[in-house]
DNA sequence: TACTTTTTTGCTGTATTTTGCACATAACTG
DNA sequence: CAGTTATGTGCAAAATACAGCAAAAAAGTA
C-alpha cells in the first residue's frame, strides 16, 4: 500500500470511528508500528487528527479539552491587557476565536462602548458578559475543530466590513513565512478579516513565535502590531521590529 | 479505551450529569480505580472539574448550587429526553436558545447525523460539544438580554431556510394569547423561524403553561407538539390536546 | 541504462508513559 | 472514636514513543 493511500486510509478510519490504535492499524496495514506512528506525526502536523497516547483521536475530540483549557494563562493575560489597551470608543474591531482573544475580551474596559465583530462562538460568548459594547455575530457553518463560522457566507459578510482593528490569535508566526494556520476554511475567514480591517494585530504567545504551519494566511509585513507576553525590546522580537512593526 | 479517550468520556459524564463516581467510572470504563483517580487529578488540574471525594463535580456546578435552580434543571432534563427523541438522521433542526434547549442539545445522542441552525450562542456552544452534527449559525447583531441574533439579517437568513423541525423554548404560553414573549426583535426571528419550519416543537416546564408576556409570537393553534416534564395526559395539558396540540 | 539523490521503511536500543498493585495516610460515617 | 472507604505514593511491568541508522524502494539525471 502506498504512503498516501494508507494516510487516506487512516483518515478515513478515524472520521469513521473517531478514533485508531496505532498497533490496530500496523497489523491491518501491515507496516511497522513506526511507519503508522509517522503516518499519524504528518497527519497531525497537516491539522488533520489529533494524536495520543497509543493512537490518534478524531479533531472533533478536541473541543471538549479546549472548553477550559488553563494553558499559559497567566502569559495570556500579560498579552490580553496589552491588547484591550488597543481599543477606544467608537471603534469597530474584527477579532477571531482563540484563547488568548478571549482573555483580551475580559480585559476590556468595563465602560467601553465600541462595536465588535466576530464568527467565534466562544468569543461571543465572552463579548456578551460585556455591559456596554455591540457584538455582530458572522454566520454560516460552524467549525467544529476551530469553533468559529466559515465558509463563503461567512468571507462575504466579513467583505462588506470596514473595521478599524483586525486581532487575530495565531498558530505558527514565522519571519519568512508569515502567519499560517492549519486549517484551509479558517485561513479564508481570516484573510478576509485583514483585508477588512486597517490594522491587524496579532496576538501570540512566545512559544509560537518563528513557528509555521501549512496554510499560509498572509506575509509577515502585513502585520502593523505583535503582542506577546515579553518585553517589548526582547531579542525574540527583533526580526519583526526591522519589518516595521510595532511589538508590545 | 485510550487516555485522552477515557477522560473526554468522563469530562461528557460530568457535563451531563454534574457528577460522577470514581467507583462507578472505573466499572464503566473498565480500568482500576486509580486510573480513574489520576485522570480525574489530571482533569482538574487543567481546571476542567472540581474533585472532591469520591468522584467529582462539574465547574458549573459550584456557581448554581442554589436547590431551587436544580430543582427545574431536572424538569428540564426530563423534558429534554423527550424532546431528543424526535431528531431524527438526516433532518434539519431550526432552534433558538433558551436553558431548556440546551439541556435537549445534551441529550442528543452520540451518534446522530443532522444539521442544527440556530442564532443563539450558547446553543451554538453546545452544540459544538457534539462530535457528528453540523451546525449552521444565525448572523446578525446579537442580543445580549437572550444571547441570539436579531434583526433583519437574521430573519432573512432564516426565510431561506426550509427545516424539519422547529425547536423553541417559550416564556409565555397560554391557550387564547398563544406563545408570547418580551423581546420585540426575539419575537421577529421566532417568527421566521415557526414560518421556515415544518413542524413546530414547544419546550416548556409546567410552570410556564397558561401564562403570558407582553409580545404574541404566534397563535396556539400553530403548534404541533407540545413538551412539558408532566406526564402527556395531565390536566394541564388537556386544553392543549383539545386544539389538537400532541403533548408529550 | 547506470548512476546518484531522495524518500520510505523497519530495526535497534533507549526513553517515556501508562497502568495496576501494595501500603500508609487521610477523610468520611454513624 | 472505631470502622469503613477513599486517597496518595512508590514501585514495577507492560506498552508505547522516539532517535539514529541502514537497507530498500522510488525518483531523478546524465
Amino acid at each position: 500500500m502506498l504512503k498516501k493511500e494508507r494516510q487516506a486510509f487512516i483518515l478515513h478510519q478515524i472520521n469513521l470511528h473517531n478514533r485508531v490504535l496505532v498497533a490496530d492499524l500496523s497489523q491491518r496495514i501491515n507496516v511497522s508500528e513506526d511507519t503508522v506512528r509517522r503516518d499519524l506525526q504528518e497527519l497531525t502536523d497537516e491539522g488533520k487528527i489529533i494524536k495520543v497516547h497509543g493512537g490518534a483521536l478524531s479533531k472533533s475530540f478536541q473541543h471538549s479539552f479546549n472548553s477550559a483549557n488553563i494553558y499559559a494563562i497567566e502569559k495570556k493575560r500579560i498579552i490580553a491587557q496589552k491588547a484591550a489597551a488597543l481599543v477606544k470608543n467608537g471603534m469597530f474591531i474584527l477579532s477571531s476565536g482563540g484563547t488568548t482573544i478571549v482573555e483580551m475580551i475580559k480585559a476590556l474596559p468595563k465602560n467601553l462602548q465600541a462595536t465588535f465583530i466576530t464568527g467565534s462562538v466562544p468569543a461571543a460568548f465572552e463579548y456578551l458578559q460585556h455591559p456596554t459594547i455591540e457584538i455582530i455575530l458572522i454566520g454560516d457553518k460552524l467549525s467544529k475543530s476551530s469553533q468559529i463560522t466559515i465558509g463563503s457566507g461567512a468571507v462575504s459578510k466579513i467583505k462588506q466590513i470596514r473595521a478599524d482593528i483586525c486581532f487575530l490569535g495565531t498558530n505558527g508566526l514565522h519571519p519568512k513565512y508569515g502567519l499560517t494556520d492549519n486549517d484551509w476554511d479558517v485561513v479564508d475567514v481570516k484573510k478576509a478579516m485583514i483585508e477588512a480591517a486597517d490594522k491587524l494585530v496579532i496576538l501570540t504567545i512566545a512559544e509560537k513565535i518563528n513557528t509555521s504551519q501549512p496554510v499560509r494566511i498572509c506575509d509577515t509585513n502585513k502585520i502593523d502590531i505583535l503582542v506577546t507576553e515579553l518585553e517589548p525590546s526582547h531579542d525574540l522580537l527583533a526580526d519583526y521590529k526591522t519589518l516595521g512593526i510595532l511589538t508590545l
